[in-house]
RNA sequence: GUGGGUGUAGCUCAGCUGGCAGAGCGCUGGAUUGUGGCUCCAGAAGUCGAGGGUUCAAAUCCCUCCACCCACCCCA
């Protein structure tokens, strides 16, 4: 049997309505703090990758779907979107339109890491970039907007925050970890062994028991900042008290992507399994003069943004939210013996001008099980087409719920199928 | 890339001290003509993940492979 490729799934009703919901709630969150939506290429040059996430990094180093194209380019499937909408910021100089650059996006990304639960080749991400201005009230809102996005949805989600201040601040520290695990690094797992020369950030983020002690003992990060760093990131967390945004700092959260600076950020789900993270990102000065922009005027390569994990996102709103995502069906259409199939499909078409969600049954079929079938569809209101009746014009209207039913007129059907939004809703 | 777990009907799974392949749900039909949800009856549907081995006999024991899941790693 043809089976979809390793990684990668089908999405089936009744939970695809789900992912709209989530779609749908994100647009009208991020309409209201003023974002407009881009949409880029899955496909990018390896370089764009290599140069923006980190030539270093995992993702780029072993996770991305690249192959070579006709003409010998390397081309790679994006692992991430935010490297696109950077480039795309700096190819259409988007800093020269009026105010901050605030986008959207929402699409599939890749990346060729084993499967796991809330992990897959092929993932959807939603995310927004805020592009222009390194102020720590940008940095707010954008968590603000987040807040909001996860109460919408009925999720149970902690804010964990940090600062990973700026490169140099990230050199001491490095500087200084390694200087404190020295001593001890051969006591620790063999992970951690290795991560000591690829990635002592890393460490941090160790899950062994054995290590934790060690850990603990670990120089944080803050003691680092620059002054600059240090005051933006105070800053930002007044004004998430005044705002009464909860969170929790995490001096040992980490972000795994080359380019982000300051801020960092994630939510997090008790709802999922190992990969609990709903959403991550954090600020990236910087990365568009990377990338190309110029070096003035100055703050435009300044930006933050975040990603959320649609697919995880989904298995915490079925989780916390019990949601099941089914989509209300107002009515089932039915015939009364196959001469009737005609009408009924006109007068199925009569409820969907009207606005109302409809099927009809199947005019061979004894009414019994077209009525059973309604029912099992979840149908508000049966509409049985009948020949008695429709010699005179008229239908009945067969509540399913209650059920009970009567005889109107065919043209009053709009009006009398209206409790069915109401149930809806 | 590494480790563990699981593969039996469309779905969830039982059967695994070798002896005729099962249940629940779902699906189709019926319980007399144009009235569902409950109940009852009947039916369709499986090369038991694939290949090899042991045996009179393998879903069951052994070997190899494959797939999926979970975890490590990494990250959203």
């Amino acid at each position: 049997m043809m089976h979809a490729i390793k990684g990668m799934r089908d999405l089936l009703p009744p939970e695809t309505a789900l992912w709209r919901r989530l779609e749908d709630q994100a647009r009208e969150v991020f309409r209201l703090y003023g974002f407009g939506e881009i949409r880029t290429p899955v496909l990018e040059s390896t370089e764009l990758f290599s140069r923006a996430v980190g030539a270093e990094t995992d993702i780029v180093g072993k996770e991305m779907f690249t192959f070579q194209d006709r003409d010998d380019s390397s081309l790679s499937l994006r692992p991430e979107a935010t490297a696109s909408v950077v480039r795309a910021y700096v190819e259409h100089r988007l800093w020269e339109r009026p105010g901050l650059t605030r986008l959207y996006y929402q699409g599939p990304m890749f990346r060729r890491e084993r499967p796991q639960k809330g992990r897959y080749r092929q993932f959807s991400q939603i995310g927004a970039e805020v592009l222009g201005s390194g102020e720590p009230v940008v940095d707010y809102e954008l968590l603000e907007m987040l807040s909001l996005l996860v109460a919408r949805c009925g999720l149970r989600a902690e804010l964990r925050l940090n600062s990973i201040g700026c490169p140099a601040d990230r050199g001491r520290y490095h500087q200084a970890l390694r200087a404190a695990l020295e001593p001890v690094i051969g006591g620790m797992c063999a992970d951690c062994q290795r991560r000591m020369h690829t990635n002592p950030l890393r460490i941090l983020d160790c899950k062994v028991p054995g290590d934790q002690p060690i850990i603990a003992a670990l120089p944080a990060i803050e003691e680092f900042l620059d002054a600059p760093c240090r005051e933006h990131f105070a800053e930002l967390r007044r004004l998430l008290d005044a705002g009464g945004i909860a969170y929790e700092l995490a001096p040992r959260l980490v972000r795994g992507l080359d380019y982000y600076n300051r801020t960092a950020f994630e939510f997090v789900s008790s709802a999922l399994g190992a990969q609990n993270a709903l959403l991550g990102g954090g600020r990236y000065d910087g990365l568009a003069r990377a990338l190309g922009a110029p070096a003035s005027p100055a703050g435009i390569d300044q930006a933050i943004g975040f990603a959320l994990g649609e697919d995880r996102w989904i298995l915490a709103m079925q989780a916390d939210a019990g949601a099941a995502g089914q989509e209300p069906l107002d009515a089932c259409v039915i015939p009364v013996g196959a001469a009737m199939t005609a009408r009924a499909l006109s007068v199925a078409r009569q409820v969907r001008a009207a606005g109302f969600a409809a099927i009809v049954g199947d005019g061979a079929r004894k009414l019994g099980k077209q009525l059973e079938m309604a029912a099992r569809e979840g149908a508000r209101f049966a509409v049985l087409v009948g020949e008695q009746e429709a010699a005179q014009g008229r239908l009945i209207l067969r509540d399913l719920a209650a059920g009970e039913q009567r005889e109107i007129p065919a043209v009053q059907l709009a009006e009398h199928l209206a409790p069915a939004r109401e149930v809806a809703r």
